[in-house]
Order: structure tokens, then sequence, then C-alpha cells
DNA sequence: CGTCTATTTGAATGTACTCAAAAGCGGTGG
DNA sequence: CCACCGCTTTTGAGTACATTCAAATAGACG
């Protein structure tokens, strides 16, 4: 199982120890999956979280009408999870699903306590980042709230430079907030107008 | 200085012994807001997390339109701040400020760091209010980009049910994400049917 | 190579916005 | 305590951005 990138992942916020390192892999279980496989759907509690490896995990809901909303992607280097089930361990709204080939790391949830009680360097971890990814969600908000689609498409650009290649474009419009439709009419639009 | 409502409010997560809340109580400042006076503007850094003793903040964002978006509201009992200033300690684009006379707790950035390290019970409870956070913004997000305005309005008030009657309608309008003009009118509507 | 999915294009529609002005309300000062 | 002033809310008319539904085309995976 290579761990290096999670490790490193990690000794962005905190030093761990030969041993620390050695007990937090322990607690890894590694997965693949195939193209358009699902690692968590709606109406499930979630019970891990996950790392990626290499491949791209894409987090979307469904509402009523059927329409999908990512709300976030995990390419190399990310962690995923729905944070709603994860922390109540209720039944939750989100599918998880690999967009291509996609080899994840993951870490139980009963595991991630044990950790927090054992090693507080991951309880640090992991407020780091949670409140990392907490600005990065209310500053996507005010962006929908103040941004044309253009302007949010271009941020998307600027952000993940390298999925705009990768990923498909209805996923992409899903989560700057549009349909499919109107990105690709935008897109057509912006290419005349350069 | 009234503390006992931030040390009940810590202790839905966390147990502090007499001694943790004496020494945690000693780094809180308290203040005093003017209806309309800012705790934070526009362009300054972020150097305390706030915690409402009584009244009500507002945070908000003025788009390069002049238009004003609401991040959050901080009635009693919630935490407000400047959640990219204060992890950067860069100059930040929220203002703060109070929508009635309102009474804060303040905690210093170095005071609240200096608390992780001497009480790690405090990084825990910040690392799960944080998470919380989270999730109600990742909910927010999508109930932005899946519901109509009209779902949007009635969310707020299921789940603030005491703000309704506080909070000036267009503070309202532009935390669901629409002009005062529209959710006038759509109020108008929803009585007509009903 | 065939099938399934993603993307593009078209036409009609709707939701919410903009700008302008009037009416209502509440806080503040006299 | 009342009256005024400023801010909030309402209302109107015109508009724009983005959606919906449908169908054709293109592209990718097995």
């Amino acid at each position: 199982m290579s761990t290096d990138l999670i490790l490193q992942n990690i000794s962005r916020y905190v030093n761990l120890s030969p041993d620390e390192k050695a007990y937090f892999t322990s607690l890894l279980q590694s997965r693949s999956l195939k193209r358009k496989e699902f690692l968590l759907e709606d109406g499930q509690i979630c019970k891990y979280s996950a790392f990626t490896l290499s491949g791209c995990l894409r987090g979307y809901t469904v509402d009523e009408n059927g329409l999908e909303h990512v709300l976030s992607f995990a390419p190399q280097g990310w962690w995923m999870a729905d944070m709603y089930s994860l922390i109540s361990q209720k039944p939750g709204t989100l599918n998880i699903e690999a967009i291509e080939k996609t080899d994840i790391l993951l870490l139980s949830k009963a595991d991630q306590e044990k950790l927090y009680e054992q090693v507080p360097k991951f309880e640090r971890f992991f407020r780091i980042i949670t409140e990392n990814s907490l600005v990065a969600y209310q500053q996507r908000l005010m962006d929908n709230l103040s941004l044309t689609a253009e302007e949010r498409y271009l941020n998307f650009c600027k952000r993940y430079p390298t999925l705009i290649h990768t990923l498909p474009k209805k996923d992409i419009a899903t989560y700057i907030g549009v349909t499919p439709e109107f990105l690709s009419r935008m897109l057509g639009k912006m290419l005349r107008n350069s």
C-alpha cells in the first residue's frame, strides 16, 4: 500500500514520529474503484473518510427533479466524505462516485476517533483541513450569490487547472451551478468572443 | 462578565474542569456594540473569534456592484469570525456589524492557539463546531442550487424561527440569495395564496 | 464496431433582477 | 412624547440570464 502521498498530505500541518506514522497507516484500508463505481450512495450511512491516491471522486446530490448537483471533487491528494452522515451517523444524501479508475485509502470513523484520543496531532490536522474546507465553501457560496456563471467558470479554471481537461463538462456545469446546456452555450460564446 | 452562556456552549461537546474554565474565561474580553456598529470591516485582518451573549451580529460581503450578501448571522449563543482572515491573517472581505445592541465575548487568535496547546479539549471543541459549520454551509450551497427562492425562505423560517421577527427582511433576502424587492413580492404572493 | 453517454443546438419560457418611485416604519433628537 | 428624518419595504414596468424540453450530433468505452 502506497502511503507516501497521505503522509505527505498530513505533514503539511503536523509532524509525525515514525511510530505515529506506522500506527496511522496500520489503520488504513486501500480500495480501488472502477469508472462509475460508487463509494457511497444516497440513503447510506457514511462510515469512512476517503483519501484519493489516483483518479478522481465526485460527490453529488440528486434533487427532487432528478437533477444532479456536484458538491465536491476529490482528485489526487484530496479527502472526501459525506460529512453530514459521517458526523451524525445518519443516512446521508450524497453520492460518491469514481469519475475514472480511482485508488483510495479509507479511514473508518471509529479509527479516526481512536486516533484523536491516541495522537492528538491528528485532531489538529483534521481541525485545520476542516477549517480550510469551511473557508472554501463560504467563498463558493458568496461566489454563487455575487458572480455570473461565466465568472464562476473562470474561477473554477483558475482553481482546478488540471481538472478542466479531465472532467466531463456536465459535472463542471453542475458544480458551478448551471445546467450542462447553458455551460455549452456559454463556452461557445466565450470562444467566439476571443 | 457573564461567562455562563459560553461555558454552557462549550460543555455541549467537552467537559471542562473548574481550573480549565477559569483559565479559559481569563482569556476572554467582553465588548458591547451599538446598533449598526462594526466589529470588523472589509480589508481588515480578523484577530478575534466572537461569541454573542445578547443581540445579533450579521456577517456580509459587498460585491463589485455594491450589493450586500449575508454570509451568516450570529444570534445569542453563536460564534462569528471572518474565518478566511482569521486563519490566514490576511485582510478579509467580511463586514461584521451589530443588527441591534449586542454584547459579545472575544477570544484572540493568539489566545485560541495557546488554548489548543494547553488544553487540547479546546482543539476538540473547535474541531467539532467547525465540522458542524461546514455541514451547514454544504447544505446551504446545495439548497441554493436545487431549491426555489420560496423553498429557501421556508427553510430559513424553520431553521431560525426566532430570527424571522427580529431581522430586517432585506437581510433575510440577501441571506437566502434574492434581492429585497424580490422577497417582498414573494411574501406578498405567499400571503395571497394562503 | 456498436452502444451508451456527453455535448451541442434550437425555440419557448420563467424566474429573478434592475431601476425608479412611492409608501411605511422606527429610531433618534428635540 | 412627539415629530421628523432616514432607512426599509412595497409596487410597477421592462429586461436579462438561465432553464426546460426536444432533437441532432459527437465522442468514448468496452
